[in-house]
DNA sequence: CGGATAAATTTAAGCGCTCAAGTAACGACT
DNA sequence: AGTCGTTACTTGAGCGCTTAAATTTATCCG
């Protein structure tokens, strides 16, 4: 039982295989009555093109590359996002019969360039998606940008690339967030900053602020202490924000790891959390539902910016009209349990 | 600068392609000298062959398949493991020049095994890796065995099908946890059993039962305890177990969800641990390395069964002897920080 | 050393598709 | 009526490789 191929459905419809071909890549000119035939052919074979063969014939594989951080190379614990970033990958590679290469790559790894230029060399794909950090690392975009394969980076907040870039809202919804907080009743709302060499904590700093602004509180200096998005650096900046008289009521912190540091030492204080402190989070990691309790955070839409990506180096290798060069995908608050009014 | 052919190579090497295919797919019947020519072509002129051509012209794919439970069609919290599957399946394709397909489904969708069988009709994989909870579901196997598609199954404790299984070492590593807590001096070790349904569960238990055997310790029916893998019964089942007097100085639970559980109870009744109680898990899901304490934990050898999966698929691609129909991984004890010695 | 056998290599065909180029049919316009 | 343009299709070549069959070259043995 031999798959069907396009001669087949060809003979069957009583049509040539280019017009065959016309009708699987939806292309103009042929008649309605004719690509009725055809598809009732092809449905009645179960016919689907044999994608080694396309690829053969048009110089280029169905074929979307993501490349990301290998969070096995350092122990990482949050591996999450990749799977998110891959569903919204696959979702749309689905939806367009295209395939999807994963290739985790070390950012530390001083051969990264060479490796994806070879990986492209390769398997021809119609387009690559490289997700921050290493979007955000101009050696890497460069190296990729040298093969003029279609490229798209995937930023947390930054975007001062000439690449496409999905990027998403960070400021925008930090500002949010805050007066998310604002609108429960807090007026003395700390952040807590994190690595400095990460784009997006700026951004988030700013949204703090905007929000802030936007609520007609007073921006106060000693409400904001530097981390470094580890769970020690929240533990220690918590340490510090609640030594405050009158201590803040809420903090919002950069990432998810420093929040968790800060209920941590919320916890050990003996500080009820979100009677006494509310906690606000970014990233949605998923220790963000396992924690007790669970943390109020941003969830940022990998699944969408991963789809997104995706969809414009499918739809850029049909030569459609190529998107912008920047698209935002708005994130999302996600309300658990380490928020509430702060107490009377 | 087009891509180098193999007509390029043979050219260069003053051979016919066949020879350099011969050379290139390590086939036997070429020259010593002829190999060396062919290889320097190759060298000197970057050559790799297109996937695609390989493919067409020989009927089948360069390409293993993964699947596995997609975490995301129901927010399960802990996506680690499919990372870890990914990593092994990876670094055995890319030994091998072969493409990893991964395939993420939903196991309670009612139509997975016609979804797969489209997905192999599709691609034409040279073999297919299924994950569990997959892996231990006959309707899905059988659903793959009938496309005659080599399949491994990966499986976590089961092991009662007829196709080409991988599996862990449950109950062996299980028996040594065991004794490893019997080395700290323990006596009273208790044990909370998982959701029945899973094959695994039955097997650890059995380890400890073996454990404690060959440790000279009386099995004690009061010291076992049934949960369902969650973390809220992990805490019922600690509630139970710290009632008893005397009580337990270690809890053992089929997994880490529910080993957490127990953290959360002795925390909450102010039981020190590691120093009251010791507790240890099973899985080491990313959870286990961020609770206070860290949990100690069995290490599931994810990796290497993907790893040994896929090879099992490349070699039996390319008629190599089929090896055995089980193949077992040792998992590993992870010693954190949720045990030690029992207090005096 | 000749003929048979095995080893090394070449030749030819074709995998299933796309792409560029070509052809037929039909109107519309001068 | 003849030209042109457009639409709707067909034709033929060829993508880069593998496979099977054909051919050449080396090796063995009496």
């Amino acid at each position: 039982m031999p798959r069907p191929t396009i001669d087949d459905v060809a003979t069957l419809a009583g049509v040539s295989i280019k017009t065959v071909s016309r009708v699987v890549n939806r292309e103009p000119n042929v008649r309605e009555s004719t690509r009725d035939k055809v598809d009732k052919a092809i449905a009645s074979l179960g016919y689907s093109p044999n994608p080694s063969a396309r690829n053969l014939a048009s110089h280029h594989a169905r074929l979307i590359v993501l490349v990301y951080d290998d969070p096995s190379a350092y122990e990482a614990p949050s591996s999450g996002y990749i799977i998110n970033m891959q569903e919204g990958a696959l979702k749309a590679c689905r939806k367009s019969g295209f395939e999807l290469l994963i290739h985790p790559c070390n950012y530390r790894n001083k051969d990264v360039g060479k490796e994806l230029t070879e990986l492209i060399g390769q398997v021809r794909p119609a387009g690559i998606i490289v997700a921050a950090p290493l979007s955000n690392m101009p050696k890497i975009v460069r190296a990729i940008s040298a093969t003029k394969t279609p490229c798209v980076r995937l930023s947390i907040g930054s975007a001062n690339v000439k690449e496409y870039t999905v990027a998403t809202n960070d400021r925008d919804i930090s500002a949010e967030m805050t007066r998310y907080l604002v609108s429960l009743g807090h007026r003395r709302i700390a952040f807590i900053r994190g690595n400095k060499q990460h784009k997006a904590v700026g951004n988030r700093f700013d949204g703090y602020r905007d929000g802030l602004q936007e609520s007609g509180i007073a921006y106060l200096e000693k409400l904001v202490v530097d981390g470094d998005n580890s769970i020690g650096s929240g533990e220690r900046c918590a340490e510090q924000l609640l030594k405050l008289n009158p201590r803040p009521t809420a903090i919002f912190a950069a990432n998810d790891d420093m929040a968790a540091g800060v209920l941590r030492v919320a916890t050990r204080l003996g500080i009820e959390v979100p009677r006494e402190l509310s906690i606000a989070g970014c990233d949605d990691i998923s220790l963000a539902q396992q924690l007790y309790p669970a943390l109020t955070t941003i969830r940022q839409p990998l699944s969408a910016m991963a789809e997104t990506a995706s969809l414009a180096l499918i739809d850029g290798s049909r030569g459609r009209p190529s998107a912008p060069m920047l698209e935002t995908i708005p994130g999302s608050i996600q309300v658990r349990e380490s928020t509430a009014p702060p107490p009377q």
